[in-house]
DNA sequence: TGATTACTCTAGTAAACCTATAGGATAATA
DNA sequence: TATTATCCTATAGGTTTACTAGAGTAATCA
């Protein structure tokens, strides 16, 4: 399941996607568009600035803003830092890997073999979709 | 995330349709060679013979058995059981729909776009793979 | 028949995770 | 200096996950 928290991170890219480059959006403006709690927001939005995604300003006419372009944002990295692992299960994840304990050979796992497909289709989508393409 | 009671219920599975057909097998068995929790196990394989995948026999000899062919059933309904929603978000869901609270248009959310993508992508690798494709 | 085996079923629980919310600190602007 | 708006940490409260306990039921075999 998608965390409600990736779900606002997503639509607050969005909305901020669609207005003027580098023209500051309060908080509170996303949060009534959208129909997200502010102070939830608050804590999404600051951890996308923490990873390069957003620019903010302080004070009166502050907010937040894109800093890249929205065709270079994939959805690959924002849904690894808003979500986590791509991966349903670490085994299979490429950048959160972890080893099973009940398994002895992870070459010989069914789960293994099966959730490889799925993370590679689901890679597929990400790869190739950008933050642009969600727009309009 | 997978959790580990889908895990476990495909490898069960999967180990059930490596066995001759029909012969029942006990969950310690099952439980010993997969590495997992016998009192966790009987509570899955108890749920895949409520939903027809599974038939059991109690006593000695007893067990559990496969009920159809391995390659009749389809990762699509299996997960379905085990995991619920294929979708990632209730919105997009065939068989599990839900409405967002806060979207007033589905057609317009940027969310909603990007999941239907996922799911269908999903949805090709689960609705293509049988068990008797995992085995081996 | 009675002992053993093995599935059936209901509850309970500890830990982890999710979804916020509170409240003060900090910084920019006017 | 007053106002605005982000920054940051902590924590509350609910839900889900991953088991565990223990008693019950049915089948087999001596």
């Amino acid at each position: 399941m998608l965390s409600k928290k990736t779900k606002y991170g997503l639509k607050a890219l969005t909305y901020l996607a669609s207005k003027p480059k580098n023209e500051p959006v309060q908080i509170a403006e996303i949060a009534e568009h959208e129909n997200i709690s502010q102070k939830f927001l608050e804590t999404i939005l600051l951890s996308l600035r923490k990873t390069g995604f957003l620019g903010s300003k302080k004070g009166k006419g502050g907010g937040y803003y894109l800093i890249k372009d929205p065709s270079d944002i994939k959805m690959t990295s924002v849904i690894r830092i808003l979500e986590g692992p791509i991966a349903m299960i670490p085994c299979v994840s490429l950048n959160f890997y972890e080893k099973c304990d009940d398994c002895p050979d992870e070459n010989k796992c069914s789960v293994h073999k099966l959730m490889i497909q799925v993370r590679d289709s689901a890679l597929k989508v990400y790869g190739q979709t950008t933050l642009s393409d969600l727009i309009g």
